[in-house]
DNA sequence: CATGAATGAGTGTTCATTCAT
DNA sequence: TATGAATGAACACTCATTCAT
């Protein structure tokens, strides 16, 4: 029973795809590299992709898929807003640390093509996400009401994430990481409580 | 005396780039398309740039001293912190929409040569700045005591930039400009004073 | 009973071929282009043709057909050889209009394989029929004794296609049509009769 | 004294590709092969040529060039038009067998590029200084007057050409290439005076 | 007969970089 | 310093052809 799908040489080409440009940049990754790793031949590749820039976006979409994938499975039991916002800052570090390669090509691949609007719209259900849980805290009088939940909830996305890169990627280590989650954690309860 | 100076031709193709790449990307730019609207020969650009890739720091350390002057130069007299960072806020807004497509260019240099860490040194000063400006609004008990100076002035600069980001490059206009910055500062005004 | 024949397919292949290789060349048209147009599969057509080069002499023969049933079909009736050539004439030039961009791509497909032969072998037929009207018109007295029938033949019916091809294809149009083909007509004639 | 002027390569690349070209056809001819036995460098091709197609009009001007010279040189002197025309003849079937490839290259090629009214463009010098003889012709009383110069000069030049193409790549040769030549002369001799 | 996914060899073209002047 | 002709390595992408179903 042979069972190699299509989908599973589109995933194949991903994944070689992730590994190969995380590991050279997109510049010195050629689709020859990419077929070998994948097992698949040259014009296989463009079956499943338009050209080498489309990668980029689907490899922007496969990670957050990954990461609200991995959020969601651990945040589900939480017994308050603050208690959710802490295992989310942990699992933003945990991926950003296991990712940070995918995430500079992310980065870097959007801009090269000039396509950074497409962050936002992959970004839309995880920002969806979010809000709803904001919603529920804002409710259950965790979080000062008046509070602009679409903003916010981006506004905090994107602090945690950079916190977290600035730490993995930047490499900005003058504090250790629990330090570093701890001011986050506390900068944005400060911001949304009064105190 | 017209003496074209080092200096000139330096200047003259960095622009150059800075003009083409904006426009059409790192990739799509050539040598041969900078050095035509500069106005010099192909080789001595090779008499400024070791590579072509050694124009992206470059270009960052040219965009951060722009935005380094532009905000001391707005931000000299201020009455209170908050004013400072009404501004402040202000002037980051102002300038990410009209160098947008330079940000842009910066964040697909980042994977380049694994140049991250090349990318916090540039800012190093412009973390300096703010720091002094925080460190003062703490003696004067505008800002809460016991905040960590160097951690949050690096994320309130990403903070702010970040949102400045979303707005003009992200194109996620929900709000108006004005809206958004104020949505900003209520947000970090919060975090930073006891109510 | 609507049955898809085999020919049926073979013509729907041949015909797609003639429309887009006219449109944009041989050498910018694939198999795929075809198959789409033709509505068959990819490989459906290999069970037509042997190779994209084997679609030249097909379209070669096609035209051929195509211009003997025309000349054929108008010229029929005539008093004499002058009217049969007049007519003749005439239908070379309407022909030329109408199939130019199907007899550039008969040249175009002259060199590949070194298929000059091929060609010779496809206007057979056609020679053989002008020969047989030229030889009628000498026994008829219509055209002088002494002419070689069979170089003559061929030799007038590459000056009517030269010259319509250089009023339609190199679009050398210094008079008009009629002016051109009663150029032909009496070039010809002059040749042919003792003034 | 090293004398490799730009000239030089100009023509070492041009009859490189006429070499290579006329054995293996275009569409089989990469640039590598051309640049090969040019002796340059790959890049240097397009410092000369904008393109591979763009080879074709350049063949074909060369054709033409090697073509004129050779007649001119040959029909100085003539005692009348009828020798002019005996020579003329005499050097057109001696040159399409010398260049029978490169002609069948050039009316491929040039088909292939959609530009063959590039041809008549190229044939202009030639055409003229055709009509100049035969004004002159007409003018010493060997030809009828009335003629169309213009027309007629454009006329022969293509009836002769067709008949040594014949002979030679269309290897129709049922008669020798007296007999041949012999009945140009005559049909084109008929035509043009009163018997 | 028909299909269409898969193949992988093949190539025109670009362009960063060098170097003799 | 400055030039710009020359280089040649590198690559994305195409497409004729095959073959298992």
């Amino acid at each position: 029973m042979s069972t190699a799908t299509q989908q599973d040489k589109y995933n194949a080409i991903l994944q070689a795809a992730i590994e190969i440009i995380s590991e050279k940049g997109l510049h010195s990754t050629s689709i020859s590299d990419i077929v070998k790793r994948a097992g698949v031949a040259q014009g296989t590749f463009y079956l499943y992709f338009r050209s080498k820039n489309a990668l980029i976006p689907a490899i922007a979409q496969n990670l957050i898929s990954i990461t609200m994938d991995k959020i969601k499975e651990n945040t589900q039991q939480h017994a308050d807003f603050w208690e959710f916002l802490t295992t989310y800052i942990h699992q933003i570090y945990s991926i950003t640390d296991e990712y940070k390669d995918v995430i500079v090509l992310c980065y870097s691949g959007l801009a090269i093509d000039h396509s950074m609007e497409i962050w936002e719209s992959i970004y839309q259900p995880y920002y969806q996400w979010f809000q709803d849980e904001l919603k529920q805290a804002i409710a259950q009088g965790e979080v000062i009401s008046g509070t602009n939940v679409q903003w916010t909830s981006k506004m905090i996305i994107n602090l945690v994430e950079n916190a977290a890169e600035r730490f993995y990627i930047g490499r900005d280590q003058d504090m250790t990481k629990e330090q570093s989650m701890t001011e986050v954690f506390h900068f944005l309860k400060r911001s949304m409580t009064n105190s």
